[in-house]
DNA sequence: AAGTGTAGTGGGAAACTGTGGATAAATATG
DNA sequence: CATATTTATCCACAGTTTCCCACTACACTT
C-alpha cells in the first residue's frame, strides 16, 4: 500500500532513496515521469503500463492531446532501483521538478510523487486550509462542481 | 463496537495505546489519516480501503480533487499495533494534528478519532452547550440546513 | 486483604535504514 | 592509445526505528 509523506535528501549525485515500505510494492525496475503540478511521479512497471496505455488511447488528431503524449513519454524514463533502495534522477527531470537537496517524497495508492520541498509544503499548506471546501464541492460522480 | 472517549499518553517515541476495548475490533493492522478539524482518524483496514475507494474515484485531471486525493492518501499511513497494543504516530501527523503529550481517543462507530487533549476539550465544550441547536438544523436526511 | 490478571507507561538493546563516501567500471576526450 | 571524466557498484557510519521486557496501578477474585 503506498501512502504516506517522507522527506529524503537528494545526495550530490542525484540519487534519492525510495521509502523502504515502498520497495516490496515496487519492485526493482520502476518508471520515473513528469507529473502534473511540476512533482514527478515513479510507477510500478505495471502501473506504467496502464499510463502508456491511456496516453496511446488519446486522439493525435488534435493538439492539446498530442502534446500530452509527446511530453510525456519523451519526459519518462526506466530506472533500476539499487541495492540500498535508491534511484537515480535525470537532469531533465531534476530541472522540471525543481529538484534540489530536500525531496518530499509521497504515497497515493497506486503512485508515487516526488516534490521539491518546499514547493510541496507550500501546496500542502494551501490544500489542507481548504480540505472541508473542497470536500463539499465534489459530488458523488467525483468531478468538482465549481 | 467503538464508542466512548479515553484520555492516553504520547510517550517520547510518538507511541500511543489504542483502549484495549478498542483492539479486538481493529484487527492487527490499521491506517492512521488525516481527519477533519485538525484531528487523526484511526480506520480498521477495511474501512481504509473503502474510503481510499472513494479517493480513486475522483477525477485526477482536475486541480481540486487531485489536490484532495494527494493530502489524503500522502497524509495517511499504515502502521501495525505493537503487542502491547500501540501505535507508532508518524511527525507530520502529529504535526498536522498538534498532538503533544495528552491526547484523547474518540470512539465513533465505525473509526476511531484522535485529537489534542487541549483542542478537544475546547472542542466539546462548545458543542456540548450547543446540542440541541446544532441537532434543529440537520434534517432527516443528515444534511446541514444552513 | 492478599493474590491474580490486565492495562497503560517507560526504557534498553538489536536491527534496520538513510546518507555519505570510496572504489571499480564505463564512457568520453585529446 | 592513454588520460580524464563520468557513471555505476559497493561499503561504512550514525541515527532512528523496532522489538522486547520491566514496572506500576487499578480492578476483580478468592
Amino acid at each position: 500500500m503506498l501512502i504516506g509523506e517522507y522527506k529524503f535528501l537528494i545526495d550530490e549525485k542525484k540519487r534519492l532513496a525510495i521509502p523502504s515500505k515502498f520497495r516490496k510494492s515496487l519492485g526493482k525496475k520502476v518508471v520515473i515521469a513528469r507529473g502534473i503540478d511540476n512533482c514527478l511521479v515513479i510507477y510500478h512497471l505495471n502501473e506504467w503500463t496502464k499510463e502508456a496505455k491511456k496516453l496511446e488511447g488519446l486522439n493525435k488528431n488534435q493538439s492539446a492531446p498530442r502534446s500530452l503524449a509527446r511530453i510525456m513519454f519523451s519526459g519518462a524514463c526506466d530506472v533500476d532501483i539499487d541495492k540500498l533502495g535508491r534511484v537515480l534522477i535525470p537532469d531533465y527531470l531534476m530541472k522540471y521538478a525543481f529538484l534540489k537537496k530536500n525531496a518530499a517524497i509521497l504515497g497515493l495508492s497506486d503512485r508515487i510523487e516526488v516534490w521539491d520541498d518546499e514547493k510541496w509544503e507550500e501546496n500542502k499548506k494551501k490544500t489542507e486550509m481548504s480540505v472541508s471546501d473542497i470536500a463539499e464541492n465534489i459530488n458523488s460522480s467525483g468531478t468538482q462542481e465549481n
